[in-house]
DNA sequence: ACAATATTTCAATTATAGTTGAAATATTTT
DNA sequence: AAAATATTTCAACTATAATTGAAATATTGT
């Protein structure tokens, strides 16, 4: 098996006429198909969309960096960053499907807040985006 | 100047006629202003637009995971995730224009490989993604 | 039951991002 | 210098996401 893959592998590079060195490691690590097996599942992948998708708009990562510091209700949101009622909804929602807050209803109001798997991820990347 | 600020904070709260809860640790933190004050600069917010919305697409997370094994000229990645060279150009472009991704001219070929903001990144990220 | 406030939903529009195939560029080989 | 291969660029098109304003829903206070 280590061989077929192997012996596989070294036609499969050889096939596609590269640079020796690419090559060479690539053949070490299963040639194509060696690769292709690595890649994340769809599964996976698609989860890493949805995620950095709702991160990936100026809206959804004020209300994000907000709700790090206290859950808050829609109005207070609003106040802060100035957008039309339906808007702010629209987003709020967007991160609600992705999992990344949720909001409970306390009378009139509906409080959201950030849930633990986002603030993990905040946390972290806090580090690499201050300076 | 705290004395103002927390003055201010309180009025300000107390016209959005919220939940008293939220109104009193609202307060603490400097009321709606005080939020504002705490958001990162449009700069930032920008910053990290970018980069999620390159993470956000199944091409850029495959190519994103080929090139953590190793760098590959465009014909292997091509061999890999099977589209056509137009749209694989595309997805490489993006990438390199977010400084996760750059290219080398070797020859013939062109040699991608991952930059070490992008590899940080997505060590941290395979951890929470992986199962 | 009615008015007031908070929030969401919806359909229509606009804006942005991704795809396609053909043509252009760059490098190597002959 | 022509042919072959690798990669990018471009313009037209398609698909997806965001915005808008009006209407709907939900809760509270009168």
């Amino acid at each position: 098996m280590q061989v077929s893959r192997s012996r596989m592998a070294r036609k499969d590079v050889d096939d596609l006429s590269i640079p020796q060195e690419i090559a060479d490691s690539l053949c070490s690590c299963g040639g194509v198909e060696g690769l292709i097996d690595q890649l994340p599942s769809d599964r996976v992948v698609e989860q890493m969309q949805g995620w950095y998708q709702a991160c990936a708009d100026p809206v959804r990562l004020k209300i994000l960096s907000l709700l790090m510091v206290q859950p808050l209700c829609v109005c207070v949101i609003k106040a802060v960053v100035k957008i039309a009622d339906s808007k702010l909804s629209y987003h709020l929602n967007i991160l609600k499907k992705t999992g990344m807050i949720e909001g409970e209803q306390q009378g009139q109001y509906i409080i959201y807040q950030i849930t633990d798997k986002a603030r993990t991820f905040l946390d972290q990347e806090r580090v690499r985006f201050q300076r």
